[in-house]
DNA sequence: TCCATATCTTGACAGTGAAAACATATAAAG
DNA sequence: CTTTATATGTTTTCACTGTCAAGATATGGA
């Protein structure tokens, strides 16, 4: 059973949002533990009793994106302008656009964008959430034939998009507002080809 | 106009072969300036009048990715077993996973996986090679009508399915040979939504 | 009250990218 | 053929990193 906290408050879960922070405000190769550890204002060897290397601070912080990330196209589906299966997809769509486009860090990190982020159980149960979720709105639409093949459809169609918008590898002259718009269609069409 | 071999044959050339080589065998953590330097049988400093930075050097690389990828997709489709638009793009899929499956660090490279690498103006021409290679590949589809979102369209697939399989994110029970065949032909069927 | 243990600090080690100072081989100039 | 400027390589140094080990400290239970 985990102890309360104790000298610093705590400290497992400080390291957590330090390392968010930094994240969103450092370029990736000025992450490290120590920078962490410093905005925790603890010592640099503190981290070491809460996660034994980098890459598994880094794991877990990729698990609660994951989580943050659900959350998020649940919202919008259930937000969408109307309740038909269609207008959900799509509205998770563009939840999902908008959060790889808001996190591109932890982003990167959910998909493995770091090499020695650790797959922790979080991460691997939070990543088949995720799955379950996006696979579910997919058989809505399909009829439950073939709901996984679809699913991987989607999914790989708006993280390819949202990788190559982050990593600027689009041509110049798009308008990356409305190819967003086109893919979501063109997909959505793709499905009926299942 | 560059000088002839000096000390050591031509180092900026073994250093971007030292470079692939360590690419293809050691993980990306691993590869460093300094274990460059040593595969090519030179002191650490060495690559500083050859490349300014890491970044500089693993960009000339990416570049190089690109050029050999352009000739593969190239040739793919010159193969196709028949040459129509529809079976040259259906080609050019196949050997883009192909090749994202067989060089998946230099792959990584070329799509920004590290923050740190350079876009040389080798890599920009390069990924721009590609980009126009695609762009008349979809056109000979669409009949010339927006054949830049279309290529969008195609890249983002082939490249979101391929990153999710190289970076181990596809849930499991899935046949991966099974599921690209799928891939490609609900991408293609999109393109008619354009 | 005392002690076992979880937590944090300090110090060390090997490794890194980058820069500076130095050495040398080559090509070009005289 | 000699001299010299410059491109190329080496050595040394610096600040930084992740990880480990040993010491210090506070906490909760006996």
């Amino acid at each position: 059973m985990p102890t309360k906290p104790y000298h610093h408050g705590d400290l497992r879960e400080q390291l957590l949002v330090a390392g968010e922070a930094a994240l969103a405000e450092l370029p990736l190769a000025e992450v490290s533990l120590r920078e962490i550890a410093r905005r925790a204002g603890v010592s640099h060897a503190a981290p070491k009793h809460h996660f034994a290397t980098l890459g598994d601070l880094l794991g877990e912080i990729a698990a609660r994106g994951f989580a943050k990330f659900v959350r998020a196209l649940a919202e919008a589906a259930d937000n969408a302008h109307e309740q038909t299966a269609h207008a959900r997809l799509m509205a998770m769509g563009w939840a999902y656009f908008r959060f790889a486009e808001a996190n591109p860090a932890v982003y990167g990190l959910m998909f493995g964008q770091l090499e020695n982020t650790v797959m922790t159980p979080a991460l691997t149960n939070a990543a088949y959430e995720a799955w379950s979720q996006l696979e579910a709105a997919v058989a809505a639409i399909t009829g439950q034939r073939r709901a996984a093949v679809g699913a991987v459809h989607v999914w790989s169609s708006v993280h390819g998009l949202s990788m190559l918008k982050a990593a600027h590898r689009l041509p110049p002259h798009i308008s990356l507002h409305a190819v967003e718009d086109d893919k979501l269609r063109m997909m959505i069409a793709g499905l009926s080809e299942i």
